[in-house]
DNA sequence: GTGGTCTAGACCACA
DNA sequence: GTGGTCTAGACCACG
């Protein structure tokens, strides 16, 4: 797995983004295990303690669960997943939104340069 | 002068980019002097040793420079000031166009999400 | 470590140089872990912040990055360190020789001064 | 008159040693008088001030002296202009061979890097 | 008055 | 533990 991880920012949160998407998209099924905090923590490249914080974050929020001396599985319920991935795009957008006023576009100007990168 | 600084993040980056803005579309003209490092500390109601922080940085840009006991002053060639601004804008677009795409949305998604914030 | 830094100057760049040798030198190798802020801070005798702001200056220059929560560390490109090196030499000899040549001396005379100093 | 100010240097010991060099070279003769404050300060883009300052510090060390209304004139005795100018030799030596000592380059290193110099 | 530098100490999120 | 940021206040030389 390909985890591409910004080293210049918190890796927790990002780690616990990348699980989301995975199980709000069904990359990861309903009531499924995850790899160990182990396995992720190699592949990613991260010391096992910062998994164990992202998974324990994710169980918080109700995107996972952990069963003792089984690891950790997918909530049969996906849509806490769904609900977060939306949260999350809602604060981007906001604070991307709020960072182009700032520097003076107005939102004409702000479509405009979003057109631009993508027709790159 | 209003700051309205966001006090929840970093300040230093906040008051280069207002600064920023301001040279760059001539609100500050080239070679004018800017408010002492004191009274933009006091207007901005943060320590003179942000505001010191903010300025070396910008003088490291090529946005403004400094004469000892005299004051800041900004560059005859208030061009740094744009590109310093467009690149702004290119890193924060393209930041948030990584993390929209791996939250699954695709442009016309992003637009879409953008123009709903829009209409709040 | 000896830092052995003169108080009478500006602190900042001394320690910046002193890491850059080390680095340029292999004392330090490429990849590796820099002694954390604090303990530089308390083995040199001077506060963590100036100790902060080195290790961002050598940052901006390429020679070091840090890992947020886990320390500083040496690029792996170390040819940053050798070139920031050389870059500093060239200034302190530019500025040395525009130095003598306005006091009237000409190159033979500084070869002579230099050597005379050498001997002592 | 070229004054050829490094802005980025203090100003007021740049003045006292180019005028300390017309002095020790003949350049100004000695019992001379020297341009006005105001001149010196409108040639030299700075404020007479500094020029002042400049001049009552020349006069503590005994290369000049006023004579009230009159103006500023060289001292008949100029050997204190020549000890001075030695001494600004002595001092900037030692801080060059101090910097390039830290910087890990030995006698024979320095030498070669300033013939280096010299040659382009 | 101004910038330039430093100390001392605090708080935060992250590993 | 670590880096990252900020406050508060000091001192200096310069204009």
């Amino acid at each position: 797995m390909e985890w591409s991880l910004d080293k210049k920012r918190p890796i927790c949160p990002q780690i616990c983004e990348k699980i989301c998407i995975l199980v709000a998209t069904g990359s990861i099924g309903a009531g499924e295990k995850l790899a160990s905090v182990r396995e992720v923590a190699l592949s990613a490249g991260v010391t096992p303690n910062t998994v164990q914080r992202s998974f324990e974050q994710l169980e918080q929020k109700g995107v996972i669960y952990s069963r003792r001396g089984s690891g950790w599985y997918v909530n049969e319920d996906i849509r806490v997943a769904r609900e977060t991935m939306r949260e999350l795009v809602n604060s981007k957008t906001n604070a991307y939104l709020s960072d182009m006023h700032s520097l003076g576009l107005n939102n004409d100007d702000i479509i405009n340069v979003i057109k631009e990168y993508q027709h790159e």
